[in-house]
DNA sequence: CAGATCGTTAACGCGTTCGTTAACTATATC
DNA sequence: GATATAGTTAACGAACGCGTTAACGATCTG
């Protein structure tokens, strides 16, 4: 379940100029020609960029009430923050293992003998 | 400098099967045909995968004592933190945001006058 | 209304990525 | 030495991702 949105976080922030968006908008929010400017993308391969990352969830956007034709872009940090706990899961159960593994060497000594492989 | 790096980290990341490779590795070493049947991967689709992951730092390889043929891979933590560095310095640097916006909705009421765009 | 501005969508092309099958290297087993 | 096993590399094909140009809808400006 959480799988699928991790996947489209990940993949969202795979792409430099998508990334970029994001650097951008953790300061203050944005309008999208600001944003293309800045990263020196084209207006139609940004608009896609912000597309993907509006259905990923990564940014929301507000209408500027002086001008209709404008809506602001702001960062949402919901997906950061779940793969960050995905981050600090993986992080975590590896030095569970690295833990183990070290009891495992100095209980076993320093070449300890292993079995053959099964037939 | 480090971007080109995150790059690499979270395009490693992206992929379902190589994410599926971290989390079995997250718990111990495992070989290669280990991690190919649990992800109902193809032995030569893994193998592309390894090597990615190899070249992104995120797997380190070692040869196992009692047979030559098989090599051990185990997860190495240290992408997995520097993307944990940029993620949090992303998040904190929104909560400066969000503070700094309520402070001025507050200070200037609910309907603060705006200036048009320049010309 | 006429013209400019902001942004999106459509269509095309290019390069990358991913999986599969087949062939190959290296090591282990008998 | 012959056969089996572990894993990699090579070559092909399909699908996807990204950028570009052109055209479009919507809104502001004079």
């Amino acid at each position: 379940m959480t799988a699928a949105a991790l996947d489209r976080t990940l993949q969202a922030l795979a792409d430099p100029t998508r990334r970029g968006v994001v650097e951008l908008l953790r300061g203050r929010p944005r309008r999208a020609g600001e944003l293309a400017s800045a990263l020196r993308t084209s207006p139609p391969a940004l608009s896609r960029h912000l597309r993907l990352l509006r259905q990923t969830g990564l940014v929301e956007e507000e209408p500027l009430p002086g001008d209709a034709r404008v809506r602001v872009l702001r960062l949402r940090p919901e997906p950061l923050a779940e793969l960050r706990a995905w981050l600090e899961e993986v992080e975590r159960f590896w030095a569970v293992q690295l833990a183990s593994f070290k009891a495992h060497a100095e209980a076993a000594g320093p070449a300890p003998a292993r079995p053959r492989r099964r037939r």
